[in-house]
RNA sequence: GCUGCUAUAGUGUAGUGGCCAAUCAUGUCGGCCUUUCACGCCGACGACUGGGGUUCGAAUCCCCAUAGCAGCACCA
């Protein structure tokens, strides 16, 4: 009894229980290879991910690439590589092109049951009787008919559109998207890149037959697909197999990032975005590209769950777990920008020595040898400031001229600078900078950094009072480095 | 039009009839700390879509309304 009590409310940590999960799960992430991966994927992948890591069990990477017109042959390989970047836990690769003939195999099968029947009607009379729950002409014809049209149809006896498999469902199902809809297709143009056929299974088909075949218990997808897991329902009835668990996200609407692929593609070829990883873009590797961690979205998106209540993707949270992450492990750097000299008189000669990180001194520190004139930002010479504490080095004294400064020693003492409400402020030696340009999503900022950053070239970094930074080049010209959060 | 799903603070999320004058995170604001406008700490702000029922009791169950979304492709 108090158990019973105490397990009630108890606290949920982490994803919500998969019913028939107590004995490890088969899960499967499905994505047609069409272009790389980006954040709407991360979702599907991350949430699939996690159960399996949660439960225990394998978890399938199935290219789904049945659709010749939606193959990129390239992204075969960058699906992987996102996948690789994103740390999936993934146990086999499946291409659904190399199994062709398990599913001509198995439709032989559905015709023979009367699960299916090959349809030679027009698409657009098919469709009138339809809604009208009216059977075309085909529907009843002997299944030893529809078993010599299938082969027929695999013989290259029909051209593109003369010829479909359709699934027997109920003509008098209210919802007209569940009747008899279409299992296999011709297509003749264009070619598939990777197999050489004529007849493709639609994915409602191939589905199917893969997660029976795979072993898949457990199936989290968007609720885009509600209506194809009903549809696939039929199916599995039809052959007598064991339906696997689903359960249906809602939409996540994510704003300030391009992520359709046709679009993406056409921005690339125009010169609108530099490529894949153009940060405007929504894709992994623009994320990566950014200085956002794949933890960082994996936390992301299983914080958002598996609700079927339609979301919007919050950047501040996706900023906020990676901060969590990098925040930690970035080793700190001065960036000045739009620097002004300040030639400083009667300072004497100083070497400062700032921490690599405020939290943790055993990792050492920067040297910045001062000896006579500094960068400083522009931002903080408005007219009238009196004084500036140049930060882990001595305070500056300034004088204004109508609008412009100069500047004096003003001496060591912190507690001056307090005082005085200083700010305190990042600066280089004048002597020894680095260019160094910001990309932001907005545009580019340009300034100067400390020489030891170019041996940050990867990582990222926090420019003091700026903002985390990834350093994306490093070249003779300076460093270029890409803004991730505050 | 037909079929179905959903509705908690700015955002995300917990909550399955009494622990809820509602959780956590994020955000915003204020303060403390601090040789960063970061981190950390403290505090404040902020929500059960509306209306009917059922019940001793409803964020939770039912109905209606409203709103949003999905599907109705020889795409996945």
């Amino acid at each position: 009894m108090i158990t019973a009590m105490a397990e009630k409310h108890e606290k949920k940590t982490g994803l919500p229980h998969l019913e028939g999960s107590e004995n490890g799960v088969v899960m499967r992430f499905a994505p047609n290879p069409s272009g790389p991966l980006h954040i709407g994927h991360a979702r599907a992948s991350a949430l699939n991910d996690a159960y399996v890591k949660q439960c225990g069990g394998r978890y399938i990477l199935r290219i789904e690439d049945t659709d010749p017109k939606r193959v990129d042959p390239e992204a075969y390989a960058t699906v992987q590589e996102d996948i690789r970047w994103l740390g999936l836990g993934i146990t086999e690769v499946v291409a659904q092109s190399e199994r062709l003939p398990i599913y001509y195999d198995l439709c032989k099968q559905l015709i023979e049951k009367g699960g299916a029947y090959v349809c030679t009607c027009d698409n657009e009379l098919f469709k009138e009787l339809k809604d009208h729950k009216t059977a075309c002409p085909c529907r009843d014809q002997p299944v030893a008919k529809s078993l010599e049209l299938w082969q027929k149809m695999l013989d290259h006896g029909f051209k593109e559109g003369e010829a479909s498999v359709r699934i027997r469902t109920d003509l008098n199902n209210p919802d007209p998207a569940m009747r008899d809809f279409p299992a296999f297709r011709i297509l003749d143009t264009p070619p598939h890149p990777k197999v050489k056929a004529h007849v493709y299974p639609l994915m409602n088909f191939s589905v199917v037959a893969d997660d029976h075949l795979l072993g898949v218990t457990h199936v989290i997808r968007g609720k885009d697909h509600i209506a194809n897991t009903r549809r696939q329902r039929f199916i599995y009835d039809h052959f007598g197999w064991k339906v696997p668990v689903y359960r249906h996200y809602g939409r996540m609407g994510i704003e300030g990032v391009v992520l359709s692929t046709s679009q993406m593609r056409a921005g690339i070829n125009a010169g609108t975005y530099t490529g894949w990883d153009d940060i405007h873009l929504g894709t992994l590797r623009a994320l990566a590209r950014r200085g956002i961690q794949p933890e960082a979205v994996k936390n992301a998106m299983i914080a958002i769950g598996i609700g079927d209540v339609d979301i919007s993707f919050s950047w501040d949270n996706l900023y906020a777990e990676n901060k969590k992450l990098v925040d930690p492990t970035a080793n700190r750097y001065f960036f000045v920008p739009e620097p002004v000299e300040a030639k400083i008189e009667g300072a004497p000669a100083h070497t400062a020595h700032a921490l690599l990180h405020p939290g943790d001194a055993t990792r050492g520190s920067r040297t910045l040898e001062f000896t006579g004139s500094v960068l400083i930002p522009k931002a903080e010479l408005v007219p009238g400031t009196a004084m500036l504490r140049l930060k882990d080095l001595f305070n500056v004294k300034i004088a204004w001229n109508g609008d412009t400064p100069s500047f004096s020693y003003g001496g060591a003492s912190l507690a001056d600078a307090r005082a005085a409400k200083a700010h305190i402020v990042q600066w280089l030696p004048a002597q020894a900078t680095v260019p160094c340009t910001l990309l932001t999503q907005e545009g580019i900022m340009s300034g100067a950094c400390e020489p030891a950053v170019r041996s940050e070239l990867g990582k990222v970094v926090q420019f003091e009072r700026v903002a985390f930074v990834k350093i994306d080049a490093v070249g003779a010209d300076g460093v270029r480095a890409y803004f991730t959060h505050k």
